[in-house]
DNA sequence: TAAATAGTGTCTATTAGACATTATAGT
DNA sequence: ACTATAATGTCTAATAGACACTATTTA
């Protein structure tokens, strides 16, 4: 048989196939912490539960999974947040009464500022405090995947500068190094974090500067390639 | 409407559902070089071209995505690997001719001992050199998840053991000390990566020695835990 | 004894931690 | 001047690189 007929005769039907989704897990910081972008569900199964932003495949819209992923995310924040990486595909028979299912799920960060006019005009999405997600019951297996979000996301402050991206630019120093701060659970030496922030050679000098309560502290942006940056040594507190 | 009516009347097929594979790159250690394990396919399309292992989900068997993969590796080679891990999940609308298509991908590392009986008497089944895989044309885009499971496995040469469960226990230092060479492409200082592996506690001496051409070498097996731990130090070489 | 490979000693270079010190704002 | 916060200076500790040296085998 020849492929042109093997296509021909193929009916995509004929398989059974398995659910399948894409989920994000959006991370901001503000007022000094955490939070997560979460959205209630208006769908059984788990309605009236809060979860991840998400959902299938739309094959006339959506060129790739990535596509999919970030078309969700608009519909809620009206943004295309500055930081997107998949984070696992987590699969099985167990995880939604309808059968066998899957979701692709991402870790995104972006500022608080960027979308909350969206956030607060849409009533089924909300910033959650990353603390007070541990304790309501959430869709699916969606804490599992937030929670690992968040301990892949602690990784990556002790050897990238990528948390900032959950920060509005421009931006201090300080308060890039809370950022890290509060995903380490843990103080940072100060000098120790300026010496590779510097070294790293990732934030542009606005030139500009914030003051409130104290000497003022220089303002700065991202440059595109932090997304890929890795330093050679881990923080290590 | 309940969750229960709403289950009662959901129908599975009533949704356009895109096709779902696993695939495996699968690593090891022999003559010196990387190879890794490919199968020519039997079924349109790419009938006859080389490609990862891998294939459907089957409900009936498959708990998970992970158990699917195990299982599709094992019809290849008879052993369960002693090191897996999530790549990374590929999907678009291009990348099969039948339509949109997603594979979730895996990483596995084996030693060429293991298995080597089975691959012989399977004659779909080859162990390529990974030098040699770069030449000739592949299935779908394995050829990109092949070169990214090679650099993240360099990537952990730079900063972990794992690239020991390449190889056929017990080994000698030396031995795991050329694979992270090959990854690397480049050589180690001895004396650095004997003292983070002492450092790291991650090696069990069997008290065994192995000699052929100049002083006898110690035999090692790797602990358990190799598989999770991390240098907070990358090697920079 | 020579060659080959395994394994050690030791010095230097780099960089994180610790913490004292200086700088620049508001009150 | 005093307080608060930002930013720097500088010493110590840990560890990777470099490379000379010792150890144990076969031929």
């Amino acid at each position: 048989m020849t492929e042109a007929e093997y296509l021909a005769n193929y009916d995509p039907k004929a398989f059974k196939s398995q659910l399948l989704t894409v989920d994000a897990v959006l991370f901001t910081y503000h007022d000094q912490q955490l939070k997560v972008l979460l959205v209630q569900r208006s769908n059984h199964p788990f309605l009236g539960f809060w979860g991840l932003p998400g959902g299938f495949i739309d094959e006339h819209c959506d060129q790739s999974l990535e596509e999919a992923v970030l078309r969700k995310l608009q519909e809620k924040t009206a943004v295309v947040p500055p930081y997107i990486e998949q984070l696992c595909t987590l699969g099985n028979r167990h995880r939604d009464v309808r059968g066998w299912s899957v979701t692709v799920c991402y870790t995104a960060l972006m500022s608080y500022q960027a979308c909350q006019i969206r956030i607060d005009s849409v009533s089924d999405a909300k910033w959650w405090p990353l603390a007070d997600v541990l304790q309501i019951p959430l869709a699916f297996d969606h804490l599992q995947l937030i929670k690992q979000a968040r301990e892949r996301l602690t990784q990556k402050a002790l050897y990238s500068l990528v948390p900032g991206f959950a920060l509005s630019e421009p931006f201090t120093l300080p308060e890039l190094q809370h950022v890290h701060e509060v995903l380490l659970g843990k103080p940072i030496q100060g000098k120790s974090f300026r010496r590779r922030v510097e070294q790293a050679d990732l934030l542009i000098d606005t030139g500009l500067k914030r003051t409130e309560r104290g000497r003022p502290a220089n303002l700065y942006r991202l440059k595109s390639d932090t997304a890929s940056y890795r330093f050679l040594r881990n923080l290590e507190c």
